[in-house]
DNA sequence: GGGCCAAATTGGTAGTACCAGATTCTAAAC
DNA sequence: GTTTAGAATCTGGTACTACCAATTTGGCCC
């Protein structure tokens, strides 16, 4: 899956183009056949490249049409994201933030609370035995969206959260780290609770502003990259 | 892919259970191990399931954990989204077209510009030779969304716009709709060439409204499904 | 009852064969 | 020489078999 996309890369195909048949891509990679389908599989799933029948496999604009799971399933394979991706997934994240704390506020019912205070005392626990709170943080963030009672921005969100989680998990590795979070998260609660949404989105862009700090720390900076503008791929195309 | 889905559904397969061994499953689909395994992969990739060596593969929680590309390949296949799930989208969409429309009045180029008008000159001529103009509406919102400058906010945007895709083909079939987005159109490039990112949003809620006005036309209207809480997906989970 | 080894089961991988549709090349017919 | 019919080839899609390594399971022996 990854090598598809190094090859892709490296042979710098760009959108629209045909890359060689499976029988020989797969020679040429040192997989079976049937390895490379799957990987072509997971591919085409994600947008990122599209099989066309009796004719051949073609690349899609990875930074335009691929879906941005793709960028989630290679940082999981150990692939960091840069700095742009960073910064552009904040710009993100930052008004889906928004609104999920704001819906939380307004949908929350008695069950999402005590479920999210059962997190914090779980966090608590495990904070308090010096250990990595990476799983409780995980389902910290998927229970407070969750109470936006939204599937569909939980979703949304949770492709974002899977984007650093392999980061998160070395990062909370220091239980200092686990604490100051922990506190910040019975914050959230607290407003949530109290439906105040103002006080939610204020808290919330103070955590996406610590991260990007932790970020910024983490990334040498980079330019922003202009997006690559491809001819055949912004224009209609009848094929 | 989607048959499995099915199977998941037609058993009641909670999160966390495990579905039958690969050879198992592929006989009673009535597929073979292969084709399975594509589908499987797929699926992995979505995180609507997770397979672990020597033990089997588990379901993990379409509402929570799977990403959203999951509903827009189920779309593509034909699946039409529900209404809860149009109403969702629609709450996900909006601050993210807003960030769109925004980003891209303060960031677009001269070059998104005249990429923009000749999308917009090119729908006028489908107009008046009475065509569909679903490829031009789809380049044009991947440009318009391309002028932010954001890839990740390119491709979130493209995977909602891919979710509606084969409802507006048939939307646009009607020629005067097409004028009629035209307009609109022409109204939003006028906006992000002076830059008025007021104007901007403004036109872009407006445009969102009227989706959100077909929507309920097409769907008929159902009650908020609540999420459901599977114990064991939203609380910490040692394996 | 405890400990140990063999058999069965699991996902992961490889290799082969075939199909159906499309293209391309060839050679025969005019 | 041009045209045309047909064969060879190439494409992704599917199926089937065989094997690997690790885990689980089972029963046997002590």
């Amino acid at each position: 899956m990854r090598r598809v996309l190094d090859f892709i890369r490296e042979r710098g195909l760009e959108p629209g183009e045909r890359l060689p048949a499976e029988r020989v891509l797969a020679e040429r990679l040192g997989v079976s056949r049937n390895a490379l389908r799957e990987a072509l599989a997971s591919l085409t799933s994600l947008r990122a490249v599209e099989a066309r029948p009796n004719s051949g496999i073609y690349v899609k604009s990875l930074g335009l049409e691929s879906s941005f799971e793709t960028t989630v399933l290679l940082s999981e394979a150990g692939a960091a994201p840069t700095a742009t991706e960073v910064a552009e997934s904040m710009e993100v994240r930052l008004p889906l933030e928004r609104q999920a704390i704001s819906l939380a506020c307004a949908r929350r019912t008695a069950a999402d609370l005590t479920a999210l205070k059962r997190i914090l005392d779980d966090t608590d626990r495990i904070v308090a035995a010096g250990g990595n709170i990476i799983d409780c943080d995980q389902a910290f963030h998927l229970a407070l969206a969750g109470a936006s009672h939204n599937s569909v921005l939980v979703r949304v969100l949770n492709a974002f959260y899977c984007l650093t989680l392999p980061r998160r998990r070395t990062f909370f590795a220091d239980p200092k780290r686990g604490a100051r979070s922990a506190a910040d998260h019975r914050k959230i609660v607290a407003a949530v609770e109290r439906r105040d949404a103002r006080v939610g989105v204020a808290l919330t862009e103070k955590h996406l502003g610590n991260a990007r700090i932790y970020w910024g720390e983490v990334l040498k900076p980079a330019p922003r990259a202009t997006l690559k503008r491809t001819p055949g791929t912004g224009h209609p195309k009848p094929r």
